[in-house]
DNA sequence: AATAATACCTTATGCGCAAAAGGTGTACTG
DNA sequence: CAGTACACCTTTTGCGCATAAGGTATTATT
């Protein structure tokens, strides 16, 4: 690896007349001068250390990715589709801006956050977190964050957020559900907090509107673990026998519950109405084809990024920015039969 | 940020002292010092600049992942499950050996390189390369490489590599195949490179110890790519007819196929039998199940990942690691029909 | 008692880079 | 023609860290 020093060396002149070439300060340097650094620094194919760089700079060019990890339904966060989906967008919108994407997956934000500032990365991007993470992390750590799909609890926004119009998802699947005529719709979720949470609002909020009431025994928890699965999948199918329909919070978990009706011989959407969230490939290649809630997940990343992007180069930006949903409507919800 | 110079000022001590306490040097520094240091690392809760000890050490406790983008069945080589799930057992391998993860993708190998020289990474993980590529990179950078699924053209291998028995599998499979009396088999690819060669040698050979005659019609060229893959799949369909059975490349392909023809009100596997390749979720919970060819994706990441941490650690690995595959009968192959 | 070894310090140096500060000579201004 | 602006250089400094080299006691060895 061939340094600036060396190079300054071999061309008999001082190093900052190479560095300036290398950045381009034409007003420095004479014409002449320029040309023969640029024909070296071609020749010897110079790559700057980016180490020496940063040190020099106090900066890092590197945009940390922090993912808590929930020891849930994937052994690995990355194998969760929408995850990767969502980091897919976000990678390329950072490699894009000529930044480097450093990814931090742990359950332990402590530990996140020292690797963020062993790196000195510029900017942070949080997901997963829940509301007490987000402020240990804001006290620890001063340049821009910006978080994706996070709901605090008191419904604080500590931070710059970029999400998705959850509850009006639901909202208009639900609704679109009891035009069809259903009139008992369980909704399925392996929990109530954040975006889940949200999911549940809109659901219910439905309900409401449309004169039904909610009880209890209507929200189906679904256990997503490996060694509780099938087991959770029965209770849900046996559950399932007094609903017209059934609210799932993912695509994953309507297409597990469908397979999971299927080999019983229960008969989706003749004998019961199923709906999902994300519009993932998962609803689309499945038969009958999912009716569900769309949501650009690559571009929530994008936006994400872009947006972090913008708060590190000094810009304002949104607090809250919102994505919205589109209803995808395919074979899995249909009129609710009258005899039933 | 507190440096351990300024620690060492607070302290009365030399830079030195501290960081030889730091690095655990303890017969350097008296107990007494160690204690009075150690007390004050935590109170202040000293992280070390990475930047700073890279470029004083030489390393970078960096692994470069290099993923050779192909514009193809994905905007973002990352929404490939596959990818994503080698990925997550990459990532989490490299993590709890104290390393971290840089992600480099690009169609354009000159680039990957110059990004992986000026981040000074430790080892390159390298996938979806072919053999020039490869050639090229071996050249350039001098630290250890572990290739995945890299077949070199010419057989040759340059790098370690880790792998999967693809022939094996595909031979196995295609075997099974016959064995339930189907005749006409076709091989369903978007290509013929690399691992998917390695896949249709087995196919063939499958063909030839058993008696069969392979011809050019009975591979299936599929244009995955957005815009050519309805009408890609409806020439499929058609040409399907005079088939038994399809042997696709991979899950996703398989899944697709079996949508269209469900579409077009043929039967998997009453009309024709559909078979797979690496066991992901997709073929999981379509309904009916998909037979297929089971490989441990990210077991693949995870080895390629120790592999590469091994040779940085100094210890010889084998040239060449094959991963073995198993056959998942589930319901989409069965026993060929008389009559047809 | 002379020498060697050891324990425990500090000072000094350099990794590769960026940039502040400090030249020198030429052209331009009034 | 003094004063000033500017073009084009170089020297020097420091980012935070690790470590080689250099101390000074104190203890062990013969």
């Amino acid at each position: 690896m061939i340094t600036i020093k060396e190079i300054a060396k071999q061309l008999n002149m001082s190093t900052t007349t190479v560095s300036n070439v290398i950045h381009g300060k034409t007003k420095e340097v004479s014409p002449a001068t320029i040309k023969i650094v640029e024909d070296y620094l071609k020749q010897v194919d110079y790559v700057p250390n980016i180490n020496a760089r940063n040190l020099a700079q106090n900066e890092s060019k590197i945009i940390g990715v922090a993912l808590k990890a929930r020891a849930d339904k994937y052994e690995n966060l990355l194998m969760d589709p929408f995850v990767s989906e969502l980091i897919g967008g976000i990678e390329e919108s950072i490699r894009n801006a000529g930044y480097f994407m450093m990814l931090y997956i742990s359950s332990d934000i402590d530990k996140i956050m020292r690797q963020v500032s062993t790196w000195n990365v510029d900017g942070l991007l949080l997901f997963g977190m829940l509301g007490d993470d987000g402020i240990r992390v804001s006290q620890k750590y001063k340049k821009p964050i910006v978080c994706i799909d996070t709901y605090t609890i008191e419904g604080i926004k500590h931070f710059v957020n970029v999400g998705l119009d959850d509850e009006k998802g639901c909202f208009d699947m639900v609704n679109y559900m009891i035009e069809l005529g259903h009139k008992k719709i369980a909704f399925l979720s392996d929990n109530l907090n954040g975006v889940d949470y949200a999911r549940f609002s809109g659901y219910k909020r439905a309900l409401k509107e449309n004169g039904l009431s909610f009880s209890e025994d209507m929200f189906f928890k679904i256990r997503p673990r490996k060694e509780d699965i099938d087991e959770s999948l029965d209770e849900i199918c046996e559950r399932a026998k007094d609903f017209d329909a059934i609210m799932c919070v993912s695509d994953l978990y309507a297409v597990q519950v469908m397979c999971a009706l299927k080999d019983k011989g229960v008969n989706v959407p003749e004998d019961i109405s199923i709906a999902g969230f994300d519009d993932t490939l998962l609803g689309q290649l499945h038969r009958p084809a999912l009716t569900t809630v769309h949501q650009s997940v690559k571009e929530k990343g994008v936006l994400a990024a872009t947006t972090l992007l913008d708060r590190i180069g000094g810009k304002k930006t949104p607090k809250q920015i919102s994505l919205p949903t589109t209803l995808v409507i395919r074979d899995t919800v249909k009129a609710r039969k009258k005899e039933k």
